[in-house]
DNA sequence: GTCTTCTGGAAAGCTTTACTTTCCACTACG
DNA sequence: CGTAGTGGAAAGTAAAGCTTTCCAGAAGAC
C-alpha cells in the first residue's frame, strides 16, 4: 500500500499524512527505494486513531503523540493507564498556584473517604483541584460530601471501563484499547450526561407544571426500579 | 469602579477586558464621560466566569459568547438548559454524516431502553452517534446493551446535577448556575473517572500479582458496602 | 497649573496550532 | 515516453486568542 491507497483508504489527505509522519504521530513505512514506500493495515489504523484522538477526543497534536509513544511501550495495564493519563492536558497555570493548594486539602479528603489510591504525582489531583477551586470563586462550593456521590458514579464507570479491557483478547494492542476507553468514551459520557440533563429537567419540569408546587411530589421515575 | 481596578480585582489584564467588551462576551460598563466607565461586581463576576468557561470549561470564546447570551435571557430552567446545550459545540464534519446516520439507530435504541424523552434536534444525538462510529471503525463496538450501564450513571449524575439546581434559591442567578452545573463540573466528573480509573487498575493489578492468575478471584473493594 | 497616568476606541500585530501548498529531483508504470 | 505519483524540505495559510500600539482627551497627584 502507497501512501496515496492509504490517503484514498482513510480519507486523509497526502499532505496530511506526511506532516503526521513528519510529527512522529505515524510510523514510517517501509521505504522500496528514493520514491516508494509501502504502508501496511497498521498505518490505516493508527490514522483513524489519530484522527479520533485529535476531532474527537480534542487532543493537540502534542498529546496525540504523547499517547501514541505511550501506547506503543509494552507495559502493564497499570503503567499504561498511568502513561496515558501522564500525557494527557490538564492546564493549570501556575499564576493561581496557592489557590489551587488550598484546594488540595478537599481532594486529599474526597480521595481518603473513597479510599482511592492514586499516586501523589498525578496530574489529576491539581487537576481537580483547579476546577473546586474555580467553582468556589463563582460561588459554588463543593465539598466532600457533595463530590462523593460523583465520586461513586466515577469509580463505577471505573469499573466498567475496566472490565472492557479485561475481556480484550488482543493482548497486543490492549494499550491501544485502553487509550481509546479512557479517551473516547469520555465525550460519549459527557453527551450522555447532558442527555440525562434534558430529560430529567424535562421530568422535573412536567411535575411542577402539572402540580403547580403544590401537593406530594410524585416518582418522577415511574417504572425505573430505582 | 474603574476597568483598572476590574482588571486588579480579577487578575485579567486590561486589554483582555477590552477584548472581551469588543467581542460582547462582558457587558459595557456605565459610561460617565469620555475617557471614564464604571464597572460593578456583576463584571467581576462575569469575567470570573468568562474564565472559568474558556480556560477550565475549554469553551471557544464564541461557544461562551453564545452560553453567556443564553444566561442572560429569564427562561425557565429547562429552557436555559437546552439553550446551554445547543451554544455548546459538537463539531460533526458534512463528510462523514452518512457513516453517523447509522449509528444514530444505535442512539435512538439507547434512548428508548432508558425511557430518554429527548428533543430530536438535540445536537447531542449526533455527537453521541459520531462517538459511537468513531469507537465503531477503532474496533470497538458498543451496543446497546454495552452503552446501558453507563447511560445509568450519567441519569444518576443528572439527578445530582438538577437536585443542587433545585437547591439554590438565588432565581435570578438561575441560569448561571445551571450553565456552571453543566459545563464546569464535565471536567470534574471527568478527572474523577480518571483517578478512579487509576485506584482500579491498580485493585486488579494487585490481585493479579498476588495470585499469579490462578485461584479465586477476591473482591476486590473490600469494606466499601457494594 | 502642570505633569503623569489612565481611559475608550480602533487598528494592527503577534503567537500558536494544525495543516496546506509549493517546490524539486526523481521514478514507477501504462 | 510521458505523465502521474513520491519523498522530503520549506514556505505559506487560516483561525483563535489575545497583545500592542496609537491617539486624543480627561483625572488625579503634587
Amino acid at each position: 500500500m502507497r501512501i496515496s491507497d492509504l490517503s484514498r483508504l482513510s480519507g486523509t489527505p497526502v499532505g496530511t499524512i506526511k506532516y503526521y509522519l513528519r510529527e512522529g504521530l505515524l510510523p514510517p513505512g517501509r521505504p522500496l527505494g528514493a520514491t516508494l514506500t509501502l504502508y501496511g493495515e497498521e498505518h490505516v489504523q493508527r490514522l483513524r486513531l489519530i484522527r479520533a484522538l485529535t476531532s474527537r477526543g480534542g487532543l493537540s497534536i502534542a498529546a496525540t503523540r504523547d499517547v501514541l509513544a505511550a501506547i506503543d511501550q509494552p507495559l502493564d495495564p497499570l503503567a499504561t493507564l498511568g502513561v496515558v493519563h501522564y500525557a494527557l492536558p490538564t492546564p493549570v497555570d501556575a499564576a493561581e498556584a496557592d489557590a489551587v493548594d488550598e484546594q488540595s486539602l478537599r481532594v486529599d479528603e474526597l480521595l481518603a473517604a473513597m479510599g482511592w489510591e492514586v499516586s501523589p504525582e498525578s496530574p489529576h489531583r491539581r487537576a481537580l483541584a483547579a476546577s473546586l477551586m474555580d467553582l468556589s470563586r463563582l460561588g459554588m462550593e463543593y465539598g466532600t460530601e457533595d463530590l462523593l456521590p460523583y465520586a461513586e458514579l466515577a469509580a463505577a464507570a471505573a469499573r466498567l471501563d475496566l472490565d472492557r479491557l479485561e475481556n480484550i483478547e488482543d493482548r497486543l494492542r490492549l494499550a491501544e484499547h485502553a487509550a481509546i476507553v479512557v479517551l473516547l468514551l469520555e465525550p460519549v459520557l459527557a453527551v450522555l450526561r447532558r442527555l440525562a440533563q434534558e430529560d430529567e429537567s424535562r421530568r422535573r419540569t412536567a411535575w411542577a407544571r402539572t402540580t403547580d408546587g403544590a401537593g406530594p411530589r410524585p416518582d418522577p421515575h415511574p417504572a425505573d426500579g430505582r
